[in-house]
RNA sequence: GCCGCUGUAGCUCAGUUGGUAGAGCGGCGCUUUCGUAAAGCGUAGGUCACCGGUUCAACUCCGGUCAGCGGCUCCA
């Protein structure tokens, strides 16, 4: 089966979902209903009554109803105008909205997913005549198809949840139910899905987290507030280390700066007119008001006015580990993905001149290219974020933002690195990368990002003097290589399934005894590893290493171990201690290592 | 924030159609000193998320709050 009919499968079935819905409820208002990745959904509103997964047996029952009886997809044409008092009649207020957009206009001026489901071509823009129409059965659907060709040849499916959605994504217009299937060609295609689903579960951070004693979340201390445990915070800090290592080493200089600042700073770069609303406001004894940092520019950029005088001074580069807290409205958050605070940001501003910006810039990919290399992170690609001027976001001077996104575009041919454009996704003061990877699940997400500043130079009049000894503006280049550590540390977690690699391990080795005679020997063994240091990625990187001499079996100390992913087990037994060697296991295998050779052995895992 | 679902021992979960709860693992104690993913026996442990209402009686029904999950919206 090809791509085009498992579309139309999956579309078909969107469509056999509402007419179940609407024998079940004749009452129900469509809105549309899509096909997305394996699967489709429908948007639905029943008014007061809400459907709930306890409806989907019913509701599959009916659509197995539907397919079983084996109605034909018939498509059909009709003047816009008589589909409009089509929905009128039949009490369809959402499709009669979409009617009108296309009457006017000839689009429904909303997302191209809309136009994939109705009666016109996607790029029709002049004002449209006819409109198409499929019916199976007794339901009928504006709808610009294709479909199969009966409602018997539409695979394997199963509703999977319910969720709420807004009328054309829009916060303020009705709020719809919003039904998801998926569906495949066969059954055992689907039961495959599902199986996968499972297994993506298991390495959900929000799973392994809490459970390597990682990080937890607590009822008490809120939502979006996550409690870094010793194991988190040592991961936490070898992350630390090795991005200031690395950045050091090329030219940036950490500062730190306090969590808090008066309002006028923000007032001052502009941030408090697009984000007061997410910032946490504390007011003082005194009648002071003051914000916590949801990000560490402002604070940067007054330290660029005490150390910038000249373009010789440039570029500079500022680096440090922010500490940020954000209003995040209550259902954004997820684990370690979303959080509240701390968002600990692997955080710097380069500030250059226009012309140092593409060579600059380019330097940034290096750095992304290198430490990812490190993190063994390979599946990931890049996105120019553009902004899109329909929106009132983005202000200024519609040339420099092409400068800036066109020397972003430059930089990335010339360093060679695949990416995509997105209009629309820019930040409010510039043009940006975004690093986008997929996540268990399959889903698209955001790693890391990178801006250009064009706009907040000039809105807070941060300058140097130029050659010809005037005043200038610099540009600024945002960007957080690791995104935020709490972000990064979900990630590694999901994309290793808990098994971080030796350096990163929070707990690298543990020496697990046989019984109580080797004891001795064991002391001889945690001697030559507390005087082993690894060297790479991380230099001076000590070992982390334990000692499980409990009276309990082998076998259980291995489980144990093995449970909380600890990379290296050193077993060691009275035939150990009699050749003076240690059975190291790892995920790998099992090898017998001489002692004098185990340091040395260890710099090679 | 909005829509839907969920919240029982440290963990994973069962249970009561309203009469104050149970298993496995873990913990603790004793026995066992054992070679590659769980030794045996015993034992403690719960304001059934929190607050209020209905009731002779609420973990169970109703309302609210908090927290988690799936989405929508948002993401400097």
């Amino acid at each position: 089966m090809n791509d085009e009919q498992l579309h139309a499968m999956r579309h078909s079935l969107a469509h056999i979902t509402a007419a179940a819905i609407q024998k079940l409820w004749p009452e129900a208002k469509f809105g549309v209903g899509p096909v997305v990745d394996n699967g489709f959904y429908y948007d639905i509103d029943l008014g007061e009554k809400k459907i709930s997964e306890a409806n989907f047996g019913k509701i599959e029952k009916t659509m197995r109803g539907i397919i079983e009886y084996g109605d034909d997809f018939e498509r059909f044409e009709m003047p816009v105008d008589q589909a409009i008092d089509w929905a009128r009649e039949n009490n369809q207020p959402y499709k009669e909205e979409l009617l009108n957009d296309l009457k006017r206009s000839g689009t429904t001026v909303a997302k191209d997913l809309d136009s994939a489901e109705l009666g016109l071509a996607a790029d029709g823009d002049a004002a449209v005549e006819n409109v198409s129409f499929y019916k199976n059965g007794i339901f009928t659907d504006l709808c610009r198809g294709p479909h199969v060709a009966n409602t018997k040849d539409v695979g394997a499916f199963k509703l999977l949840r319910v969720a709420g959605a807004y009328w054309r994504g829009n916060e303020k217009n009705p709020q719809m139910q919003r039904i998801y299937g998926v569906a495949f060609e066969t059954q055992e295609q689907l039961d495959a899905h599902l199986e996968m689903l499972e297994q993506a579960k298991l390495r959900d951070h929000r799973i392994l987290g809490p459970q390597l004693g990682i990080y937890f979340m607590s009822d008490t201390v809120g939502s979006g507030l996550p409690l870094m445990m010793p194991k988190g915070e040592q991961l936490k800090n070898l992350l630390i280390r090795y991005m200031r290592q690395e950045e050091e080493a090329r030219g940036y200089q950490y500062v730190e700066t306090p969590v808090l600042s008066q309002e006028d700073l923000y007032i001052r770069s502009g941030h408090a007119s697009y984000y007061s609303e997410d910032m946490y406001k504390l007011q003082d004894d005194e009648g002071q008001t003051f914000y916590m940092k949801p990000m560490n520019c402002p604070h940067h950029h007054m330290i660029y006015e005490r150390l910038v005088v000249s373009y010789r001074d440039l570029p500079l580069k500022l680096a440090e580990v922010g500490r940020d807290y954000r209003k995040e409205m209550s259902g954004t958050l997820s684990g370690l993905i979303r959080v509240r605070g701390p968002i600990t940001q692997n955080d710097s501003h380069i500030y250059v001149r226009p012309e140092q910006l593409k060579d600059e810039f380019i330097k940034v990919l290096e750095l992304f290219k290198s430490v990812y290399d490190v993190m063994d992170i390979k599946d990931y690609w890049f996105r120019l974020s553009l902004p899109d001027f329909a929106k009132d976001k983005y202000a200024g001077d519609k040339a420099v933002w092409e400068d800036a996104g066109e020397s972003i575009r430059q930089a990335m041919r010339e360093f060679g690195v695949n990416f995509v454009e997105a209009e629309g996704e820019a930040a409010f003061y510039g043009p940006k990368i975004d690093i986008q990877t997929r996540n268990v699940s399959g889903k698209e997400d955001t790693i890391a990002t990178s801006q250009v500043d064009i706009l907040v130079p000039q809105r807070m009049d941060i300058t140097y003097i130029n050659e010809d000894s005037q005043k200038s503006h610099p540009l600024i280049i945002h960007r957080a290589i690791l995104g935020s550590y709490e972000r990064f540390i979900g990630f590694l977690l999901e994309k290793t399934a808990g098994w971080l690699p030796l350096w990163l391990a929070p707990e690298q080795i543990r020496i697990l005894t046989i019984n109580d005679t080797v004891l001795d020997y064991v002391e001889e063994i945690e001697s030559v590893l507390s005087t082993t240091v690894l060297m790479k990625p991380l230099k001076y990187n000590e070992l982390r290493f334990t000692r499980d001499d409990r009276n309990e079996s082998l076998g259980k100390k291995i489980r144990e171990a093995t449970n909380w992913k600890i990379p290296v087990q050193l077993i060691v037994g009275p035939q150990d201690k009699e050749a003076r060697e240690v059975s190291v296991r790892t995920q790998s295998g099992e090898n017998k290592i001489a002692l004098d050779q185990l340091a040395e052995y260890l710099q090679t895992l």
